[in-house]
Formats: C-alpha cells, sequence, structure tokens
DNA sequence: AACTATTTATAAGA
DNA sequence: TTCTTATAAATAGTT
C-alpha cells in the first residue's frame, strides 16, 4: 500500500513478517474503535502474532462482545429449521459445539477442582445436578415424542395400507389375482407400540 | 478521510451513519483477513451494527479463537499460583472464572438442547453424570479431609493445654491458686468429632 | 451503487 | 523500534 504494491500472501522474512504485523495490528485497531465510534458499532477484535501473543480490542466488555455473538450465532443457527441442517449435512455442527464445550468444562474440573474452594465445589455440584436434570428431562422428553411420531407414523401408513389393499382387490377382483400385499398386523398402533425402544436411540428414523 | 477531514464521533445522521458503516466495515474485513494472511496471525472480528445485525470474520474457526482467548484470558489471570490468589485475598478469582464457564455451558444447554438429537442428549447426560461424580467426590474427600485436619489441629490444641495445665499446677501448687483454665473434656479428639459438620461447609477454617 | 478529491495507511528505506 | 516519504488504499462527500 504504498512504496510498491505488495502481494497478499504470508511474508516469508520473519522480521519483514513481525514489522508489518505491528504497523497493520495498529492501523487495523485504529479502524475498529473508529468504526465503532463513528457508527455506534458494538465490536470485537482478536488477534495472536505468530508467536502466540494476544492482542485484544473490545468496544464494550470483551465477554459480553463474546457472549452476545455466541447467543446471535446460536439463534442464526437455529433460525433454519433442523430438518435443513440434517439435509445439508450439518447435523454433527451442534454436536461438535457440545463436545468442545463440554470437554472444555471437564478440562477445566480436570486441572483446577483441586484449587476449588468447598463452596465452588459445592456450587459446581449443585449446578452439574441442575444441568443434568434438565438434559435428563429435554431426552426423556424426546424419547416419548419420537416414539408417538413413529406410533402416528406407523398408523398412517397402515391406513394407506388398508386402502391400498381394498383398492386392490377391487381391481384384482376383475382381473382375478391373489392379494398378497401387507404382511403385517392389521391394528398399526399395537404394532408400533410393541417395536423395540432401542431403535428410538439410534439416528432418527424420519429426517 | 478523503473529501474533507472528519471528527472521530458518533455520525449524528442516521442514513450517513449506514453508509459510513457500510464502507468501513468492508475496509475494516480487508484489513483484518490481510494481516492474517500477511502475518500468520489468527484473527477474530465480531461487529454489530447499531441496528444489532452481525458481521463477523475469523481466520480459522469462530469458536476456536474464541477459546483461544478465553485460556489466554483465563491463565493470564491465574498466572499467580493459587496460594498467592488466596493470600492477596484474589480467591474468588478463581470461583469467577469457573462459574463463567458454568454459566457458559449451561446457556448453551439452555438454547441448543432442543435442537440436540438423542445421542447428543445421550452424550451429555453421560458426561454430567461423570462430572458430577467427579465433583463430589472431590468435595466429599474435600470435607473428609477438613474433619482430619480439624481434628489434628484440636488434638494439637489439647495436648498444649493438657500441658500448660500440668505447667500452671506446678507454678500454682508454689502460689496457691486455683487452676480453672480449661473447661472443655479431656478426650479432644472426641470433642472435635462432635463439632457440627455444616461448620466444615463453610469457608476454610485454616486458610 | 459510482465517482473522485483527499486523507490515511503503509512498504521500503534510513 | 521509530521516522521518513513515496505511493497505494480507503473513504467523505457528491451524483
Amino acid at each position: 500500500m504504498t512504496r510498491r504494491r505488495i502481494q497478499i500472501k504470508k511474508i516469508d522474512s520473519i522480521t519483514a513478517r513481525q514489522v508489518t504485523f505491528s504497523k497493520r495490528r495498529k492501523g487495523l485497531f485504529k479502524k475498529a474503535q473508529e468504526l465503532s465510534t463513528l457508527c455506534d458499532a458494538e465490536i470485537a477484535l482478536l488477534v495472536f502474532s505468530s508467536t502466540g501473543k494476544l492482542f485484544d480490542y473490545a468496544s464494550s466488555r470483551m465477554q459480553q462482545v463474546i457472549e452476545r455473538y455466541d447467543q446471535q450465532s446460536a439463534s442464526q443457527r437455529l433460525g433454519q429449521s433442523s430438518v435443513d441442517l440434517q439435509l445439508e449435512g450439518d447435523e454433527n455442527k451442534l454436536s461438535k459445539v457440545v463436545a468442545k464445550r463440554t470437554r472444555e468444562f471437564r478440562r477445566l474440573n480436570g486441572e483446577e477442582l483441586e484449587e476449588c474452594t468447598l463452596e465452588e465445589l459445592q456450587e459446581l455440584e449443585e449446578r452439574l445436578q441442575r444441568g443434568l436434570s434438565r438434559v435428563s428431562k429435554t431426552k426423556d422428553e424426546r424419547i416419548v415424542k419420537e416414539i408417538n411420531a413413529r406410533k402416528r407414523k406407523g398408523i398412517q401408513l397402515m391406513e394407506q395400507n388398508q386402502r391400498m389393499k381394498q383398492r386392490l382387490a377391487q381391481e384384482q377382483g376383475q382381473s382375478s389375482e391373489s392379494i398378497i400385499i401387507c404382511s403385517s398386523s392389521d391394528n398399526p398402533a399395537q404394532d408400533c407400540d410393541s417395536s423395540d425402544t432401542s431403535l428410538k436411540l439410534g439416528l432418527s428414523l424420519f429426517k
């Protein structure tokens, strides 16, 4: 951007890279502050140098901005229907986020539990219990929901089969062919009730 | 920065502000990308417009950069040893970090639990159970440790008392004064065993 | 969304 | 690192 134009690719020379990093970082932070002030925007900027040093700027409290981002991006992701997510094959994104957070959380426990006071441990214990009960409750609700969904779907399919069987019976009465279409029980609800619950703990069957 | 110089303060005109926001935001993001590429820096940039719209850039995965920031800033805060922290009365820092993580974690659950698949819920449940049992175990160990410490301390104190009582008995045998020093039981261990356990759940007694 | 006169940012050099 | 300076890039005001 001056004496001569440069290519935007990693600078080979370490010293030149450091100099450029220093200069451009300063410029970037200035621009961020200006944008925040001029346009009343909430901005967070995190920069790690190649040597690992952290430089950060936030127009308000960093944690506040990050939390706002987490919320926003979460609701953006929730904006799409879960069906779309699954169709796009992105269903693992959420599970990865959850897993990472959980790992982080456990790492924190593993490393720092010894440093906690009794009060902190009790608080943590209570929170984990609350979290666990909420997760368990949601899981149970989900199981019931999936069972019911399967039951309904089964009933629909059975009804369709019944109708088709009747229709075919009429047509085949004309062509005098035998009717062997639906070999399962004639009670769809019972049919679904007796299905193995462990199946419902596998991947959703209707995505 | 062009036709004429401007003051860096909030732009009054809403439309002018929006135009400037759009232009400068574009410039800022470009600069961020360039810095990342040229200097091999890991960068995250979060921008919320005054209307609440989110614009973000991250040189790698946003979550990854934010976690690196959290770690960095946490370890900066926890750089001092926990002993020092306690001596300086900063023992609450750790509890705050723990609390923040836990809040984050719970928020994630709260917002996204509905979107989880059954498998994710089961995994979460298991992890929470493991985490909970670890926390409970550590808490119990801590309680036993503190009870034992109090018991030892009590025995020491009682032994001291015994010795002093004897010494005073000798001296006061000379000055013929009465001996009313220690009014508690002569069994220190039992004395401590009967102390209210709830006391041990309060602040550490020996920090 | 385009244009352009200026201001800013900055690459190379000291 | 810091300064200097020629030049590239960004952008305020205008159309």
